[in-house]
DNA sequence: TCTTTTCATCGTAATATTACGATGAATATT
DNA sequence: AATATTCATCGTAATATTACGATGAAAAGA
């Protein structure tokens, strides 16, 4: 057993499932907080600053560019990431509605 | 290896990657959002709703609970779950915080 | 051209996750 | 008391993830 049944779920539910999985590791929270502080995009800089391999950290952002939240450019030797607006504004409204939606309960039980 | 290496990291980071790895899971979403239609905390219900078996659903509640995104409640021979609304409340400021940074940021590479 | 820098990918070991049947504990119903 | 319902947990198999060293490709600099 032990794969996911992706196909008995909505494409909606999959996608954030997706994205919040990506997002759901300290280090690629990490990269992320990373790419938001340096003004330009960083790119080797992200090795320095976490505490782990180079092909961890590589590994870690081939996941997050799958998963649709970061983007990569190439600039000479060098790859430029930075972070994809509309993940961000996906999840944004994704949490925003869910919250409303929770303070609208009628808390009668837990 | 194989092993997350949290203790690199810092509090937040790893109490974001929690929460977000809980729901990194289309099975886990789905049950998310039928907590929040039902008016009522459903129970056994979600079993019925999700094309999972019970031990199944079972451990993913357990999973979201030791994740602070659910709370339970004993009632009776049944168990009444509902959404913790502090968890969402910190994700949602989380997201809209990361927003707003990315939409400040210069982006003249990506 | 030769070397260095930068990053991806391969291979692999350790660990974690996902899923389910079977079983058990606890409360409700008869 | 006997039975049914509800849910958690155990055991286990399949699969996925995490991490790193080693290697390789591609562009920059000497």
């Amino acid at each position: 057993m032990g794969l996911t049944k992706t196909e008995h779920f909505t494409a909606e539910q999959n996608k954030v499932a997706v994205l919040l999985k990506a997002l759901g590791h300290p280090a690629r929270v990490a990269i992320i907080g990373h790419l938001l502080k340096a003004k330009s995009c960083v790119c080797g800089d992200i090795v320095v600053e976490l505490p782990l391999a180079q092909a961890t950290v590589s590994q870690h952002l081939k996941e997050l560019k799958k998963a649709g939240i970061i983007k990569g450019t190439v600039a000479g030797s060098a790859i430029c990431y930075c972070l994809d607006e509309k993940a961000f504004d996906y999840l944004n409204r994704y949490f925003s509605a869910l919250l409303s939606g929770v303070r609208e309960q009628d808390t009668t039980c837990c």
